[in-house]
Order: C-alpha cells, then structure tokens, then sequence
DNA sequence: AAGTTAATGTAGCGAGTGCTACATGGCTTG
DNA sequence: CAAGCCATGTAGCACTCGCTACATTAACTT
C-alpha cells in the first residue's frame, strides 16, 4: 500500500483516538500494515506525523471549500451563528479534538504542529471572510474579530465555560436571539 | 517526604517539561524520589495527574490573586491591555504551554482535566471582573466578553496568527493605540 | 522492651516503545 | 532467463512504561 493510500486510514484512527498516545503498531493495524512499513514508508515516526498532520489540514480546508454556502448571511450575527453551527456539527468534534492537541503542540514547538495549525487558521479564515455579510463596512477586520471571538468561544466550551462565552457574547451583541442558543452549554 | 511537599516539585517538572510525556521516573528524579514512592503516595499514575492538575489549578488561582492592582484601569481596552501584559509575561509562557495541554486532555475527556480547566477560568474570570473599569455598564457581561475575545487571542497568537488577532481587535475597537503593540507577533 | 505501623530501597515483571537486520516474494528490465 | 529493485513478513534489540513483591529501617504506641 503507498503512502498516499495510508494517509486517510491514519488520518481516521488519529482522528478517533488521539494524537498524543498515537505509536506505530496500533495506527500500523488501523491503517492495515505494520510498524515496519510505517517506517519504511516514512523514515521515522516523526516524519510520519508531520506528514500526518500536513495531510489533515489538507482534508480540513477541504471540508471547509465544500462547505461554503451559496447564500451569503446578511449580517455578522448571522454569520458568526452559521460557523458556528458549522464547528459543532458532531462531525466536527473529533477534529476539534485533535485541534487542541495541535495547538498544544505548537505551543510546545513539535515538529509539523505549528505548520498544521497555521495552515488550518490560514484557510479558516479565508474561508470566513467569503461568509461576510456582502454590505459589511470592513470585511477583512471583521471576519479577523469573528475568528478570534469564535475560537475563544470553542475553547470556553470546551472546558465548561460555554455558558460564560455565551453571556459574554450576548453583551457584546453578537449573540443577541438569533445566535444565543447556538453557542451551546 | 510528604504529598504535600511532592507537589510543588512535580508541578514544576511538569511546567518544564510538559504533561503528556510525563512519565513516573522523570517526575520522581525531579522530586527527589522513586517511581515506587509516587505510586505509594498517589496510588497510580492517573490520580498522581489529577492531583496534580487541581494543584496546579490552585497556584495559578494564588498567582492572579497576588497580581490584582491596586488601581483600577480607566477603560476596557487599558482593562484587555493590562491582563495581556500579565497573561505574556515569560513567566506565564510554560503556564500557557500547559494550558493548551489541559484543554486538549479536557476535550478527549480525560480524567481531572476538565476540572482543571473549569477552575482555572473561573478564576480567571473573577479576576478579569475585579479589574474591569469602576464605571463600566455591564462589568459582568464585559468580562466575560473580554475574556473570550482574550482567550481567542492567546490562542491565534500560540499558532502563529497573532497578526490575525491584533487585526480582529483593531476592527472591534479593543486594540486602538494602546494595546495595540501588545497583543505579540 | 515489645509490637505496630509508616516510609523507603532493591529488583523485577509483563507489556509496549521506535526502530533494525535479514530474508523473501514478486515485478520489471536488461 | 537473469538481475536487480520494490515491497513485505519475521524476529528481535534495547529501552521505557506503570506497577508490584519483598525486605528493611525508623518512629511511635503500649
């Protein structure tokens, strides 16, 4: 089996099990070979992970391309409601998973984590800026202020502060209605 | 030698070196014991994290505590500034590293890390309510608001978008002049 | 003084780690 | 058909992992 072909089967088994605790004979029997072609493959576990994580940014900006509406939102609310959604949807939660251990292993500076991370904000931003509000008076800043509010948002909900992120938005009048039981609990 | 005296050496270990490889003989050469007395003291590894986690929780709790001015600022952008400062100094930079660590476990749901995460917020944001100026509006709503647009730029700037997020700010109004040379490359 | 208990050292077990040496089949190329 | 290379299986090495069995010392209690 080549390369090409491995990468989606480790993509899936990291996706579901973790980065952190991730060694070669298990993601060698999710992926259908062995240690040894793991290495053959890859030269080292290292590389293997790096290439890894080049590849699922690749899939993450993928499924960000294919998930571009049509219509576009009227205002910035609605926007930062539609991504939102978007994230969440439970297809999204093992990647969200896995994008904490990212950042954390940029963080610790690890080979490839940094690139990953960077290439997967890069894209979601772009992406972000493509879902503004036709008649926004400052598309480029305002998909940079939605980004960084939405991420703060994920990472309160993600250690039980979904409630403070919430009330926090709403008193900044981004979650007023529409959007105010979208940020989840 | 006591739990209670193991923990700060642990945690400074950990601080160091980061808690995913942390593994019971590098903790105990960092505390001046043996694996064999962790798991006396501790009784497995699992408890040994989690009772690590809540004391880290703890210090970091004592630490905002210690590091509440004595004068209030003036505006909510001084108030975003001021807690950024704080937040990037090196001293907090292992803190932030374990941080992204902490979120990352509490997200796949492992033991303690959740727990940790909560309590370090909470604090964070009871802290962030102290500080919000004397005359704001709503000091409960704009802290929470402040606290996730903060968290939001602690993280773009940990993958490298911290261009990203002094942009988003300067967009919201936050970072006009004063802070904005101090939300970091 | 005898007995009990807490604390610690030494040694090791079974499992898993990344990685390698060596052999072997199959396929292409001369 | 021979030669060589790509792909793979088998076996194992040196190491680390969390954890335990056993023995010993030190201190406290009765």
């Amino acid at each position: 089996m080549s390369r090409a072909a491995l990468l989606p089967l480790l993509a899936a088994h990291v996706l579901d099990h973790g980065l952190g605790g991730a060694s070669l004979r298990p993601l060698a029997k999710a992926a259908g070979t062995s240690d040894r072609m793991l290495i053959y493959h890859f030269g080292n576990k290292e590389t293997l992970i790096s290439d890894l994580l080049e590849y699922i940014a690749g899939i993450y900006s993928a499924g960000l391309d294919a998930a571009i509406g049509q219509s576009r939102p009227h205002t910035r609310q609605e926007c930062f409601a539609r991504i939102l959604t978007e994230i969440r949807a439970p297809a999204m939660q093992n990647f969200m998973a896995l994008w904490w251990e990212i950042v954390a292993g940029a963080a610790r500076g690890q080979a490839g984590y940094k690139e990953a991370a960077d290439a997967m904000m890069t894209r979601q931003l772009a992406w972000l800026e493509t879902q503004m509000p036709a008649d926004d008076p400052d598309p480029a800043g305002g998909a940079r202020y939605l980004l960084t509010l939405m991420e703060g948002t994920l990472m309160l909900g993600t250690v039980g502060h979904a409630r403070t992120a919430r009330e926090g938005l709403r008193a900044s009048g981004l979650a007023g209605g529409l959007a105010s039981d979208l940020v989840g609990d």
